[in-house]
DNA sequence: TGTACATCAGTGAACGCGCGTTCACTGATGTAC
DNA sequence: TGTACATCAGTGAACGCGCGTTCACTGATGTAC
């Protein structure tokens, strides 16, 4: 790995060391900005406009990466679930992910999708996905569409109403079960 | 009425008046400052301060102004729900509002609970209290706590993930209708 | 292998911005006698 | 009814802040001959 090979002036990979310097910032919960992801990384104010247009392209790159994070705690469509207990389980992993990485969160979810940012577009498709995915699986005969809207809502709304403050979060476990009550409550109302 | 007897110098009912341009300018989109608000109310912009000891002061009080709003469109707790259908109709309502005043909607959730906004606090919680009964009257066997934390969490998912535009919003009937089909596909699900 | 030169990736000073907030103030109002 | 005075609700100038972004620049690197 060369990454870390500074020369002094040239930095060797600035655009990762920004990228890693911002995320740092994030999850210990200081907001940030291209200014003090550059102090953070050890460079000048206008270094980070080499790498990355403005601020938004730096928030985009960010949000992605954490689409990516937070496939990736779901399993990553490896192991899909395979009854609805493990459904239950997908909503307490998201749930649990932005309650460990509330910032990071918020810059994933927390504005209207820039039309021009494709790539954080299609990271969110692809979570969207993998929950229709796993709900066809579980429930061949439903209508995937919906329950996959449904499922996500569900997971989603419980993050944003903890990370508000709206719903008291206790210990991860207290979160995790309440979590998982609320999903099998919901899905056992029955027709 | 003698909230418009402005007598030039002193305003007559500034605070009303502060608040109702604070809540236009919300709603027509545009990000709110103490010194717009004033502006807006044809004022200086230390003048608020006499009324709202800061900018969170302010912002509480629209907060719980919406939450009451949001009260209202649910029915106030007037006419509750007496089956299903009329529990996916609540998730409309609430997505509903969360698509017409979308900026209202972000401060009334945007941002953890102020311990000190006891107001706020007391606002919040009426509305879980409201979907509890709801949810009780509907299905008196069940778990109510739980069903209404899930209740509440998918129709705060579903606003949540169409004002971010991860859902594309389409008509708002196209909208209600997703929402009605999410909400009778996850409570069909049976145990 | 050595040199000339284009390109790349940084620097540092400066701009303009709107914001929240404080301060000492002044004009208007209401009340006690 | 008139006057003195306290209180209330505004004013306007100023402070300091961090921010995003632009600009002309310079040091380092890589490539062609």
């Amino acid at each position: 790995m060369s990454t870390l090979e500074k020369s002094g002036y040239h930095h060797g990979d600035l655009r990762a060391a920004l990228l890693s310097a911002a995320m740092e910032m994030l999850e210990s919960g200081e907001p940030f900005s291209l200014r003090a992801v550059a102090r953070r990384a050890g460079v000048s104010q206008t270094a980070p406009y080499r790498h990355f247009k403005d601020r938004d392209a730096l928030e985009s790159a960010l949000a992605v990466e954490g689409f990516r994070n937070l496939l990736a705690d779901l399993g990553g469509g490896q192991d899909l679930p395979a009854a609805l207990p493990d459904l239950a389980e997908f909503a307490v992993a998201y749930v649990d992910f932005a309650l460990r990485r509330p910032a990071l969160f918020r810059v994933m979810f927390g504005k209207p999708c820039d039309d021009a940012a494709d790539e954080r577009v299609k990271a969110a498709d692809a979570l969207h996905e993998l929950l229709a995915d796993a709900l066809d699986r579980v429930l061949p005969d439903a209508d995937a569409s919906a329950l996959a809207t449904a499922g996500w809502g569900l997971a989603h709304g419980l993050a944003c109403l903890y990370l508000d403050g709206k719903l008291q979060a206790g210990s991860s476990k207290e979160v995790a079960d309440r979590v998982r009550s609320a999903f099998l409550a919901i899905t056992s109302v029955g027709p």
